[in-house]
DNA sequence: TAAAGATATGTAAGCGCTTACAAAACTGGA
DNA sequence: TCCAGTTTTGTAAGCGCTTACATATCTTTA
């Protein structure tokens, strides 16, 4: 009565009358004990209100149940909601989530995942493929699991878990090319240390280069992936000539920023230009006009990265790579140009 | 060379040529040491890599400087920024976060809790204040630090961080009430288990009673909080009659459906009906016409519970309640009603 | 019914760190 | 120079758990 500190394994056992070994199997490896032993324990357990404690518990089996996420950003709804999947598949596998984020800086991710493995992480989830030296080294040498996610590369390695960014706007561009637009612009995320953003610019362009017939990217402007930006972006677009019939944008977030300054602009979308944006997350169907975009499917590869992560930590070296697959999502935001040239009329 | 395992104290200590003590000491209170002590330390930990084991530490020390949060769900943008501006804040303490979900199910919130307690967190922040006996005793027993975010009541206990979601819809509904209408319908959040949907329930209702002249609640209806669920109820509520002139909506998602679907069903917004939201998060100024709806200050709100709970966490006992402020945004979603009653011709 | 094998439980040695306490090495003033 | 006071360092006892190994208990089968 008068104990303050929280039961111990010792309590449990002098209470259920058996040794601290055969709780700790009862709870670790429950068919290691015969039932009626199981039940005593389970019966002191619940009398206690015994809870294991972590760092004993850590500091004897070397392993903590608990895995690392180092993202970007939560405030953009695409990791959120990946994130989301990722700790409901982790949360069943009894283990728990400890998140960081990087705001997109390279310096801050080794910071963070420094940060996350002095507090006991078992594996890390990561973000794309772009980061120093420095952090690779650290990865390496202290042969930290981990998984890569939200990209695929042909060559990826069994680690990554996500969607080839370049081959998805190579092929939302060409749908873009085949409706007759020829001048393209595109606002793209900061491609500086992100290799996600250098990817959808490298698959626009090169769906430009090789479409032909006049086809030309006449703008391309980076911008931090916030609506203001993408409002910025597309105004300083917008105001130069000769103006696109066409703007890719490197997320959701970039599109609804330009479609909303279109809108204080007076900019009719699609009218005097078409919007694209890439990801699919729940806004870009429901702003006017709903906007085309590229479908990705965040839940199934949040859910893989954890699967693929459980997978390694437990040991098994296969699993991996996954690739996932995007859809181009056409909606209204994108339409013919208004003077549509390979567009004969019906 | 030939040793696998990470370097420990002690082996820093015999690199020295001082005890682990001393180490001990020099890591988490330098200036118990020596200078040239500390300089041989620091040298001998540079020299092997070493970092500190967190088992060890964790069960020496009984902190693992780790806090977790569970929240209902991240895939709203409220609760993810909130997180966000919360992570910050423990990240430059140096503490790290643990981060569950809860899917709006209490059994499954005392799961979580349990779960972020058994994986070491030294406190937790959680949402709202509606929780079944068992899990406040939980709390209670283990004496567990806590903040109690998204939520204020005039007679908040010091552990409340938030903003009075009653209070909030009253003068959300007081602005609408100004503006002549008076048939007004509610599409809620499930009430049941959710303190914060019951408020803002509360708030219409009582604002429409308090105003009287004919205003009437002329239906709620309950709905979880997702896209689909908010076009639902918006599409159950205007196929009965008498139709209301303006639907105020649980948050910003449930307002975003309706607003959706009623561009579906041809129904004008705000010309047939006006729709007012709650919490002004990023979509509400996109769609169009713009969501008429609170501001939730939602990233000063991460940050004070953070700072809350790190205080509690050392000790100190004041600090709290805190009260933050909302502020209704109106917007082009909310407009008179068509045949607006108290509004004469000018 | 006894012996061999399988199953269940107990014993006790750490895991790597922190920290109370003890011991040693410095101060400076008489 | 010596001593009391102060600062620095070392010693060693845990923190609560897991697990290899030893021991005890139950099955089988001949």
């Amino acid at each position: 009565m008068t104990k303050i500190s929280a039961p111990t394994l010792e309590d449990v056992a002098r209470l259920a009358g058996v040794s601290t070994a055969s709780i700790s199997r009862a709870l670790n490896d429950p068919d290691k004990v015969a039932k009626p032993t199981r039940d005593k324990i389970e019966a002191a357990i619940e009398a206690l209100g015994y809870t294991p404690n972590f760092g004993g518990r850590a500091l004897a089996s070397n392993r903590t149940n608990t895995v690392g996420a180092v993202v970007p950003t939560m405030a953009n709804a695409m990791f959120a909601s990946g994130l989301q999947a990722f700790q409901e598949v982790l949360s069943e596998a009894g283990v728990n989530l400890l998140l960081a984020t990087t705001g997109y800086d390279s310096e801050q991710e080794l910071r963070q995942i420094k940060a996350l493995m002095a507090h006991g992480a078992d594996g890390l989830m990561l973000i794309g493929d772009a980061r120093p030296q420095s952090t690779r080294d650290f990865l390496e040498k202290r042969r930290i699991p981990h998984v890569i996610s939200w990209c695929f590369q042909p060559d990826a390695s069994p680690i990554h878990v996500g969607f080839d960014n370049r081959a998805a706007c190579y092929a939302a561009t060409q749908h873009v090319l085949e409706l007759g637009h020829r001048r393209i612009a595109m606002i793209c995320g900061v491609r500086q240390g992100n290799d996600r953003a250098a990817d959808r610019f490298d698959g626009v362009s090169a769906a430009i280069d090789d479409f032909g017939q006049g086809a030309a990217m006449v703008r391309a402007v980076d911008a931090q992936y916030r609506l203001e930006f993408g409002g910025d972006a597309f105004e300083k677009i917008m105001s130069q000539s000769p103006r696109p019939t066409a703007i890719i944008c490197g997320n959701d977030v970039l599109a609804a920023g330009a479609l909303k300054r279109a809108r204080e602009l007076g900019i009719d979308v699609p009218g005097d230009v078409s919007l694209v944006g890439f990801d699919d997350i729940g806004l870009a169907s429901v702003v006017t006009p709903a906007l085309a975009t590229v479908r990705v499917p965040q839940i199934e590869m949040g859910r893989e990265a954890a699967r693929l992560l459980l997978a390694r930590l437990s040991g098994e070296e296969g699993g991996g790579p996954v690739e996932l697959h995007t859809e181009f999502m056409p909606r209204a935001s994108l339409a013919p140009p208004a003077q549509a040239v390979d567009q004969p009329e019906p």
